[in-house]
DNA sequence: CGGCTTTGACCTGCGC
DNA sequence: GCGCAGGTCAAAGCCG
């Protein structure tokens, strides 16, 4: 649990300008709304830091006396990777090496709502992927499956598909890697009669990479998805989708975290100026 | 016939 | 070193 990483919070807002004034004063309100809650978070969040630092030296004095607890949880891989670089270090495989953790860092999660009688493990978030393999993990029943971007071995993103084991309607997709290539079909988005997949999809990621956390929140896939019903334009549907992604976002313990860590990068920026 | 899914076997990393 | 669990491979079957 790290609170200091950099803020790098993205909101994809590019999609088309907003040309409702009631469209408008929602989402100000929704603003207003979020930065609120935003306080609120903070608040907890110097209160959870402060616990935390205070547990984590205790957990130090009684685990490891004298000794640095980095130094102590990153035994193993320090002696995997002074090993390795005592062999055959050279330049070429150590930059290799970190380019490979760069792509492992790269890792997001999203939760997508389906309906409880659909039983397949597919997404349709744009991309082409090619099923690999199928497993059932020790903690969940429902068998995770594994998909490759079918644009591999060129686009090296790879993907796990597990139903939520608290809701089974909820599927977990954890993306690890980016693409290297645009969506391969929008219309696939789109296009689907079964609205039920892009209804649930909460078009938000977190991720932990190099640079830090961040939060990605998509809103151009909602917009394409959305554009495609009817019922769009309704204030009722709008309330309604609001309310889902809010509630799914703040049930997102990865979401929580790096929301936790954009804040707490944020304040140390703002001290340092 | 080509592409995709399924599924059992195999590989690999990690904890004890 | 061993066993377990997660991840990957690859052959077989299915489908358009």
């Amino acid at each position: 649990m790290e609170f200091n990483g950099l803020l790098n919070t993205s909101l994809d807002l590019n999609a088309e300008p907003l040309r409702y004034p009631d469209e408008r004063s929602a989402l100000v309100d929704e603003l207003k709304r979020v930065n609120a809650e935003n306080k609120r978070l903070t608040e907890m969040l110097t209160v959870v830091s402060e616990n935390y630092n205070e547990l984590q030296m205790e957990y130090n004095k009684i685990k490891n006396p004298g000794l640095d607890n980095t130094a102590a949880s990153n035994k193993r891989k320090a002696v995997i990777n002074g090993s390795a670089s005592e062999s055959s270090s050279s330049d070429e495989e150590s930059c290799k090496k970190l380019r490979e953790e760069h792509i492992k860092a790269k890792i997001s999660r999203v939760y997508v709502r389906t309906q409880a009688s659909d039983t397949s493990l597919i997404i349709k978030d744009g991309y082409q992927w090619r099923k690999y393999g199928q497993k059932v993990t020790r903690d969940n029943p429902c068998p995770r499956a594994y998909f490759k971007c079918s644009y591999a071995p060129t686009c090296p993103v790879k993907k796990k598909v597990q139903r939520s084991v608290e809701d089974r309607s909820v599927l977990v997709a954890t993306y690890d890697g980016e693409h290297n290539h645009p969506h391969t079909s929008k219309l696939e988005m789109t296009s689907d009669s079964n609205s039920s997949v892009i209804l649930g999809l909460v078009p938000c990621s977190t991720s932990l990479g190099l640079s830090g956390p961040s939060i990605t929140l998509d809103l151009t896939k909602q917009k394409t998805s959305y554009n495609s019903s009817s019922k769009v334009s309704t204030p009722e549907f709008r309330k309604c989708l609001v309310e889902q992604m809010a509630s799914t976002l703040t049930k997102d313990p990865n979401f929580k975290s790096a929301l936790a860590a954009a804040i707490s990068g944020n304040f140390l920026q703002q001290t340092e100026r």
